[in-house]
DNA sequence: CAGAGTCAATGAACCGGTTCATAAGAGACT
DNA sequence: AGTCTCTTATGAACCGGTTCATTGACTCTG
C-alpha cells in the first residue's frame, strides 16, 4: 500500500542469481526461455524466484528490448456503444499474444490525434489503431507516415500505405436506399456524421449510387450531415419533418444516432412506420424492440476488432507482407416494420 | 515504417546535448523544468532539440523514475454501453494530469483479476481502477493487500482499506420496489447479477427492504440471480413469466439486461404495462424510447469516472489522506409508462 | 594424449534517461 | 587580493533488465 519502501524491498534478477548462486545472465535465460540452459539449473533458478517472490520489471526489459508490449488504440469517442465490441475482441486478441491496450479518445480532433501519436511514440508503443477525424488532413497524414510503428487504420480507407479494416458502408447504405426506393418513397432524407471521414462518406456515396441506379436526384435540402451526437440527430430530425415538403422516409445513416431521431419523432408525435419511414444505419436493443421495430444496417463489428488485432500482431511480427493490407467486412440489411410502402 | 533503422535514428539526450554543447543533465533539466538553468541555455537547448527532432523515451524515464505515468482500468467486460461513459470521463481527467490509461477486461473470473494485478505490478503501472469478480475472494484480496500501487474499487465497497467510488444501489432499488408495490403489485420478479458483487447485492438488499417495509415477504421462487448476458435475461423471463402464478410486476435489476427481458416478453406476447409492469435497472435509449417508456433507475456514471480519476489522482500524488474512502453517487427513479397498478 | 569442436555459464556493457555530489564561476564583503 | 556565498553546470553512477563475446568444461577424434 504505500510506495515509500517499494524501491528498495523490490527484489531484482541480482538477487535471484544470488539466491540460486548464478549468474544475472543466466537468470534472464531463464526468464526468456532460451534453449541453452541446462534444466538443473532452471529449476533452481525458478524455485529461487519462487522463494523470493520475483517479478520481471517490464520497464527494464521494455528500454533494452526497444519494444514496450503495448498497443495504443485511440478513436474518436468510446462512448459509442458498439463500438466497446471492437474494444473488446480486439484486446483479447492482443493479450492473447503477451500484448496490453493503451487506450485514449481522440474526440476527433487532428490535433489530438497528433499529439497521441507522439505520446504513443514517447512511449514506445509496439502498434496502433486508430481512427481519423479527417484522412486528407495534412500535418495528420505527415505524423503517421513519420510513426516508426505500424498504425492500423479502424474504418479509414484513404491512406494506401497502411493496414485498415473498414465496413461495406456503401453496400449497406445502397441496400438501405433501394430498399426505401423499393417501397415507393421520393423524399429520402437521410442524416450522416462527418464526411470527412470514411464511413459517412461512403454511406453516402452509397446512397447516391442506390439514387442514381433508380434514376432519382437527391434533394439537397433532405441531406444533413456533421450529425455527431444524439442532440445533433435530434434536431436535424426536427428540422426535417419541419420542412414545408418533409421526407417521407428517414435513413439515420450515422452510428447510434437512432435514439436522438426517434425522440424528435415522438416529441412531434409522428409515427414510425405510417407518419414516417425509418431505416437505421446501425443495429441495436432499440432499433429490434422499438414499436414498430426499426430496419437497420448490420454488420460484425466484433470481427472487425479481430481482424485489426490479428493484422497489427502480423505485422508486429515484422512479417514480409506487402503494404496498406485491406480487409472489408459485409454488411447487410435487416428489414423490420419500420419501413413501409410510401402513403399517397 | 520500417522498424530496423530506428533505433540508431533515434536522437538521445546524448545527440542534444553535443549539439547545444552543454552536458546531458542539462538537458535533461530543461525537459523537466528545473528552476536552477538560465535561459539562455534553455532556449540553446530547446532549439538543439527542435532542429534535431528529439523525443524523450518514456521507458527510460520511467525505469529511473520507478513510476510509468499508466493508470490501469479492469472491468468486467467493457461490452456495457453505459460503462463506457465512466471510461470516457476518467480518461479524460488522467489524460488531463499526464497519465495514460491501460484497459483490461477481467471477464469477471478472479485468477484473470489476479493475473492483471500481477501484470500491472511488472509494468509499474501507478494506480489501478478495477471491479471485483467476488469481493471476498481470498487470493483477490490477498493480492490486492500486496499491490505496491493505489487501488481504487469500482462499484465495489466490501474492502475497507481502498478507497471507491459507488452507485446507491441500494437506494434505487428500494425506490424502485416501493413504487411498484404502491401500485399494488405483491408478486414482483427480480431479475439480479452476481450477488457475490456489490451492485447486485445492495440492489436485492433495496429490494428486501422496501419490501419488509410494506411487510409483505417476498416468494424466492420470483428471485433470479447471475444473470448476466442478455440471453441470461431472456431466459429468466421465459421462465418466470411461464410459472403457473407468473409474477404482476419484473424488476430488471442488472445493468444492460433489459433487451433481453423485453425480447422474451415479446416473444411471449406479453404486453408491457398491461400484461406486465416493467422496471429496468439502468436507464438507456431503450428504456426511453420503448412503447410503452420503461421506468428506470438513473445514475451518473459520468461523475463517477470523474471521482474515480480524481480520488486516484490523489492518492498516487501521495497526498496525507485516510484510507479507504468512499464517495457514492446518488440514485433516482425514472417512473414511466411501463409500470402501471396491478390489474385485478 | 593433444587438439578440435560443442555446449553452457559468465559478467561487463548497454538501453536512455535522471540524480546528485562536485566543481566552476560570479559577486559580495572584509 | 583573498575569502566566503550563492548560483548554475557537470558527468559519473544508477534504474533493472538483456545481450554477446569470452571462458571453461567436457566430448570426440586421430
Amino acid at each position: 500500500m504505500l510506495s515509500q519502501p517499494r524501491r528498495s524491498q523490490t527484489v531484482k534478477v541480482r538477487d535471484v542469481a544470488r539466491e540460486a548462486g548464478v549468474a544475472v545472465g543466466t537468470v534472464s535465460r531463464v526468464l526468456n526461455d532460451h534453449p541453452t540452459v541446462a534444466r538443473e539449473l532452471r529449476e533452481r533458478v525458478e524455485r529461487a524466484m519462487a522463494h523470493l517472490g520475483y517479478e520481471v520489471d517490464v520497464t527494464a526489459q521494455s528500454m533494452r528490448a526497444g519494444r514496450s508490449r503495448l498497443v495504443a488504440c485511440a478513436i474518436r469517442d468510446f462512448d459509442i456503444p458498439r463500438f466497446a465490441l471492437f474494444i473488446k475482441e480486439a484486446e483479447a486478441v492482443l493479450r492473447e499474444a503477451g500484448y496490453t491496450l493503451l487506450l485514449a479518445s481522440t474526440t476527433n480532433r487532428p490535433e489530438v490525434e497528433i499529439a497521441l501519436l507522439r505520446a504513443f511514440r514517447r512511449r514506445r508503443v509496439d502498434g496502433v489503431m486508430m481512427t481519423l477525424s479527417d484522412e486528407e488532413h495534412r500535418d495528420v497524414r505527415e505524423a503517421l507516415s513519420e510513426a516508426p510503428m505500424p498504425v492500423m487504420l479502424i474504418d479509414r480507407d484513404r491512406i494506401e500505405a497502411l493496414d485498415r479494416v473498414t465496413a461495406d458502408h456503401r453496400q449497406g447504405a445502397r441496400l438501405a436506399t433501394s430498399h426505401l426506393l423499393g417501397l415507393g418513397h421520393r423524399r429520402i432524407a437521410m442524416l450522416v456524421g462527418d464526411i470527412k471521414a470514411f464511413p459517412s462518406r461512403s454511406r453516402l456515396e452509397g446512397f447516391r449510387a442506390a439514387c442514381s441506379t433508380a434514376g432519382i436526384t437527391p434533394d439537397p435540402r433532405l441531406l444533413r450531415d456533421n450529425v455527431l451526437s444524439s442532440e445533433d440527430a435530434y434536431r436535424a430530425t426536427a428540422s426535417l419533418m419541419s420542412l414545408a415538403n418533409p421526407p417521407t422516409a428517414l435513413f439515420v445513416a450515422a452510428m447510434d444516432m437512432l435514439g436522438g431521431c426517434l425522440r424528435a419523432l415522438r416529441t412531434m408525435s409522428i409515427a414510425v412506420g405510417d407518419g414516417i419511414s425509418v431505416v437505421a444505419g446501425s443495429d441495436s436493443d432499440l432499433a429490434e424492440l422499438h414499436t414498430p421495430p426499426i430496419t437497420a444496417i448490420e454488420w460484425d463489428l466484433a470481427a472487425m476488432g479481430r481482424h485489426a488485432a490479428t493484422m497489427l500482431l502480423e505485422r508486429m511480427r515484422g512479417d514480409e507482407i506487402e503494404c496498406g493490407r485491406a480487409l472489408t467486412v459485409p454488411t447487410e440489411l435487416i428489414i423490420r416494420g419500420s419501413s413501409r410502402p410510401v402513403a399517397n
